[in-house]
DNA sequence: GTGTCGGCCGTCTGCCGACAA
DNA sequence: TTGTCGGCAGACGGCCGACAC
């Protein structure tokens, strides 16, 4: 046990300072995830937090892990600080969120600015996303590059050269220099990626059927970063913990953060999680306060494609209820039952959070200039005291 | 989020069922490294599992963590399982261990039998390790086996051949096949392993340092396994739950289970843990309860040495007391401040535990027709709970 | 007894345009 | 427009004994 290898919580990648590309972090994450802003209210689901828990570790939740007694499913805290981070091993993307709940006193004061709904997650506009073809991979060749896509974000060739060629230099999420010499050659002529590229393959591992972007940014800069396919997930099952003590890990941070006002730290992997489980406050309180949804309603939601751009799936509102209705009663998180229209939706979600989804309405929810106050979709029991108690009637919009 | 990517907690590696080949895992955790038998009674420690995690996530154990009000610093369990297993992807060895905290009652009832002092952990007998040189590992050529190596563990070649060449089927922790071409050749004539080679080392990603080893079993069964050199951690801070919430997830498993009386699951990794947490009753019942020391005592340890063998190195007791009287007063773990005598043993620790020293007596403590009855090493202070308000007059060796 | 090297051959890497989808 | 292939040249992998420590 080496002093030296220790490294603080703040900054995992250790030499890595926290200037993480944001624009080249959120183009990997996917163009539906976006992160609340620092300082903004924030609403945590540990529910939501034990999904991607198991999913990453390759576990069902057991259900016989109890529920921290003191612990509401859904906690309103400040967002303190959120750090963007990659794998070192699979440069998958994930942030370290700070989270502080609130004190009962501070929720009652709580304001919800329009700003909360979110913030500066969009992707990058001059960048390209290919996937990998089986030549793309080989050993035999290069990398071919979409006409349109080198012409939009690479520097443009010398033409006058014979064949015109040059020297490419993209840093990738960890700051590394990938050096490639893109050529533009061939009959019918192509943009190919030649020397460098098998280098950037086999230090990556990709895989045909994996897919590689690139970002030229305002400050004539190149970047470039990976999504690999969802193939059967290799992660490990942990040998650090077990899955059951992973699962009260993270109950018990944030009930000990819950019950002290004190600050926890998670970890939200966006392209591991089924979905965020730290939304904004004012998109939590438009969904459960201020729309309307019942059972045979219509609605839409959005999924991301296997090119990185995002479609509308249709489905109907089957059921609402409680996910669990032991362990986590009158909880928000996936309270909505749904069926999808096509029947190739077969893999998504039986359950879908009331955020999730855009309910089509005859009638405009927004904008209005008068708040509407709407009850709970479902009468609360008694003994509810999540939200710390707050009634719908005490909610409103700044 | 696929259902079939779910696994079940006893098997974390799928395919493999827990027939684990013993005496490989043996080999490849050292010399040192026993596991307690299923069946037997253990004290588990949660600061000891504390330390491996924080190993593990190259994280040092955040001070403000709050230690479980009703957690001792010591459970006394029955331990259900064992199960021997391999990381997929860095072959490291680790244990998981099921282990249930006996009621105070049974803690009463509990007998120490000699044998649970450990059991089946034998080195085995036919094996070599050797530590890979740069010629081994580099591209340019094979792996050069020792003489004697070749000529305890490998079959005998047959010398009618010119030159003499056989080809090798070794298993390693997963029982994958890898075959090799082992010949006697050269000027002066040497043991050598070359086709096959060098696929191994780049399976295993194995760098000059990291050692190698082969058994030949009663069977006539060749198993090779890997040791990799104890280079800086490059085991990432995981991505998935906080450094925090992990040893806040341990504690919160141990508690649940000490009060409820249920099992838990914990996993030992012996090449990465400081020390054990798991050990047998009866080693810590004879380490706490029959053995003196204080302050000035010399003593000895045993430690492995580069070439997988055991030295013992000499140091001198100089304190005895808690190592966090905070969170863990009247904690055995660690209780004992050491100055060892070799300057190069600078990287050692500074406090060890009672049952990992052989302490220099000049009277016999084993064997003893009459079990000794001594008091605490240092007198319990008021209010001190732990092992189950058992008093040490009350133990006895059956 | 064994670690490293020069020599030598064979395989594979990797760049090229042809061709077709 | 771009995925895959055959052709080809050079780099590297990998087997050998020489030699030194």
């Amino acid at each position: 046990m080496k002093p030296t290898a220790a490294l603080n919580q703040p900054s995992p990648e250790g030499g890595e300072n926290n200037c993480l590309n944001s624009e080249l972090w959120h183009a990997c994450s996917g163009p539906l995830v976006s992160l609340p802003c620092i300082g903004s209210h924030v609403v945590y689901f540990p529910q939501g937090h034990s999904e991607q828990v198991a999913v990453s570790t390759n576990q069902e939740v057991d259900a016989q892990i109890p529920n921290h007694p003191t612990l509401p499913p859904q906690l309103i805290c400040q967002l303190h600080n959120v750090t963007m981070h990659a794998d070192i091993e699979t440069d998958e993307v994930y942030a370290q969120l700070t989270l502080q709940p609130l004190s009962p006193q501070e929720q009652k004061e709580v304001s919800f600015l329009p700003a909360d709904l979110g913030c500066s997650s969009r992707q990058p506009t001059n960048y390209f996303c290919k996937t990998l073809t089986a030549s793309d991979t080989s050993t035999h060749g290069g990398f071919s590059v979409p006409r349109r896509a080198a012409e939009k974000v690479f520097p443009p060739l010398d033409f006058s050269l014979q064949p015109p060629a040059q020297e490419l230099i993209a840093r990738d999420l960890h700051n590394n220099e990938w050096k490639f010499r893109h050529i533009f050659r061939g009959q019918p002529k192509r943009h190919l990626l030649t020397t460098g590229w098998s280098v950037f393959v086999s230090a990556k591992r990709l895989v045909a059927g994996d897919s590689v972007l690139f970002i030229w940014n305002e400050k004539n800069q190149l970047f470039l970063g990976i999504r690999r396919a969802n193939r059967p997930q290799t992660v490990m099952p942990s040998s650090v913990l077990s899955s059951d003590s992973m699962h009260l890990g993270l109950l018990a941070a944030a009930a000990h953060a819950a019950a002290t006002n004190s600050r926890f730290t998670i970890f939200y992997n966006p392209r591991a999680s089924p979905s965020e489980f730290v939304i904004p406050l004012a998109k939590y309180v438009k969904a459960v306060y201020h729309t309307r949804v019942s059972v045979g309603m219509r609605f839409r939601m959005l999924f991301e494609t296997e090119e990185s751009s995002v479609r509308r799936y249709m489905g109907t509102i089957t059921g609402v209820s409680d996910m669990d209705s032991v362990r986590w009663p009158n909880s928000h998180w996936r309270s909505v039952k749904v069926g999808w229209d096509e029947s190739t939706a077969g893999e998504k979600q039986q359950r879908v959070s009331l955020w999730e989804i855009e309910p089509l309405t005859t009638f405009p929810m927004y904008p209005s200039p008068f708040p509407l106050r709407l009850k709970r979709p479902w009468p609360p029991p008694t003994g509810f005291t999540s939200f710390a108690g707050m009634k719908s009637d005490d909610m409103a919009l700044n």
